[in-house]
DNA sequence: CTGAAAGCGCTTACAG
DNA sequence: CTGAAAGCGCTTACAG
């Protein structure tokens, strides 16, 4: 009861080693998995690891091996709308999935679209993580953009500005989805057709707008009906109201986000317009805002946590010294539901 | 060009240490604010650090003085519940908010309400983070219920299970904050007034239960209309659908979180029920949720935002060694809109 | 296959 | 107020 007070201290290598009656060298071994040791040896080492329930060191390992065993999730997005999209918690739900498997753990860095703060920055250049995964990404922020020539980082999206600099990332052709999206609209007969895209100063943003722009073009129907939101539901509405305000006779709109087209498919009950019989509507992501809505979106589905996924799994592989292919193009799909 | 490749190691105490002349603990000191000392020692270190850019090494620091400098965040929730409620957007915004100052990092665990992985277990334990944050608790975890005894840990409402220990959180008055609500809808003149609870297995869900009763007994009304929903919007349309089969003649219904609200708005409009008119609906949370649906509802406030920051706050100071009050609860207050 | 030794970059008593 | 020295718990060549 009053004898324990001492060995309250976590166990070391050195008792392990001593334990097992070997030399820390070879405790050191079988516990990163070196298979350069005799089998009784590794059997000895085993049962004094069990027995003393040894967790090596996590600070005193980073310092003699120059790895932190830590990866940053930036998150260059206000925090509010972050958590605020569907998309996001696939993504990090993907990406823990990927992580969990390894050693290592996630850090979280939450910055602001413009850049991270002092303190991120110094965290993440001060040799605290191994690797960086990036969800999202804003042209504005230089930072990020060439953060991946000091550390290993893996983009959700294509970076813009890639200064030649090869990035790696998980993305889908967003314009090619995009087209799809509205070829579905064109293909149903839609004469007008109008679109919602995400924010300018985001590929995702810029690249499904021109996907939109092609099959359009492609059509032969004008490309006039463009507003360009900020993937939040209330850019959703507010660039739906605008739209129709401009043309009171569209009658289909293809939104480069589920949570911008519930805003929209708001705005549409509003005004009295009927979905999708005056107005039909395609969404983007096939996240849980398809479904969650007043209507069951018909959307063009990106698998998002499979990116999250794949996402990790590619960094796991640069830290790991391999060399990934450092593009990643996931394929979409349509989904087909009750807005179009 | 080709003369600075052996330099690329990052700058230590030791080099600081021979740039200002002086001796390494001394450089330590200042590094650490510490007051013994000279201030021409003082300048000419700081100079040191500037000039070299020195930025200390957390490893070697952590390995000497057993501080992780890192705080573990630790989500007991299904990541796409997490993500989806902007309740928790604003929490970990404040929580951001306090850490910012401070040294100290954020480590991501997203763990299941039933508790956390093996991993996870193992790294809170290891001595890896020096104190952890929980938000939002599940009975069924026993785990993070007695994390306390092991670590430094503030809990962002009131857990379960006290076992007698002391637990430390920032909280509102749920049950006081729930009959708030309920009254509102009383003096409004409400006669049949339903409610949607939240998840029967936390603390938030049974005290804002319990505060409708409360107010519903005070003023001699019936308190068989209540249903339990999970804090999801789904879980809130199902509850609706549900208390309106059973209770055709509902004339209003306090529902525990702005998520649940939406759901229960959008199935009363399905009915045909108009709002405030037919039914009048108080939420809580005052998240973004209460403005961001089809109507601006009518909610009890809680600060949230100041919630994260004050849990942040109150582990910084246990982290310090202080003691500080272990309970903090809040202020909340009625926030009137339009759906009640 | 195994061990002795040096070293990772700090902090912390201990002297002075 | 300042410095020399030991130590934090690992890993990593280097021998053997």
């Amino acid at each position: 009861m009053s004898t324990d007070q001492s060995r309250r201290l976590p166990p070391t290598l050195e008792e392990v080693a001593a334990a097992a009656g070997v030399s820390r060298s070879t405790v050191s071994r079988v516990v990163n998995g070196s298979t350069r040791v005799s089998p009784e040896v590794l059997t000895a080492v085993t049962a004094a690891i069990d027995e003393l329930k040894y967790i090596p060191n996590r600070a005193a390992r980073s310092l003699a091996n120059r790895q932190s065993m830590a990866i940053a999730l930036v998150v260059p997005e206000e925090t509010m709308r972050f958590f605020g999209d569907p998309y996001f918690a696939s993504i990090v739900h993907g990406i823990t999935k990927g992580i969990e498997p390894s050693d290592y753990v996630l850090t979280l860095q939450l910055a602001s679209p413009a850049g991270p703060s002092e303190k991120t920055v110094r965290y993440l250049l001060g040799s605290n993580v191994d690797g960086a995964l990036v969800v999202s990404h804003h042209s504005g922020d230089r930072f990020l953009a060439s953060l991946g020539q000091t550390l290993p980082v893996v983009f959700g999206g294509r970076p813009l500005r890639l200064d030649g600099q090869t990035s790696y990332f998980v993305d889908v052709d967003n314009a090619a989805a995009a087209e799809m999206g509205t070829q579905y609209l064109i293909d149903q007969g839609r004469q007008r057709i109008a679109s919602i895209a995400g924010a300018a100063d985001m590929p995702a943003g810029i690249d499904r707008a021109d996907g939109w722009k092609r099959a359009m073009l492609a059509a032969g129907q004008r490309t006039d009906l463009l507003a360009h939101g900020d993937f939040s539901m209330a850019s959703g509405a507010r660039c739906m109201r605008e739209l129709l305000d401009r043309a009171p006779d569209l009658d289909a709109v293809f939104v480069a986000s589920d949570l911008m087209a519930n805003g929209a498919v708001a705005v549409l009950r509003e005004r009295g317009r009927t979905i999708p019989g005056d107005v039909a509507v395609v969404g983007f992501d096939d996240s849980s805002a398809a479904t969650g809505g007043e209507v069951e979106l018909t959307t063009v589905s990106q698998p998002s946590v499979e990116m999250g996924e794949a996402m990790a799994v590619m960094l796991l592989a640069l830290l790991r010294g391999e060399d990934p292919e450092p593009v990643n193009i996931m394929p979409t799909r349509m989904v087909v539901r009750d807005s179009a």
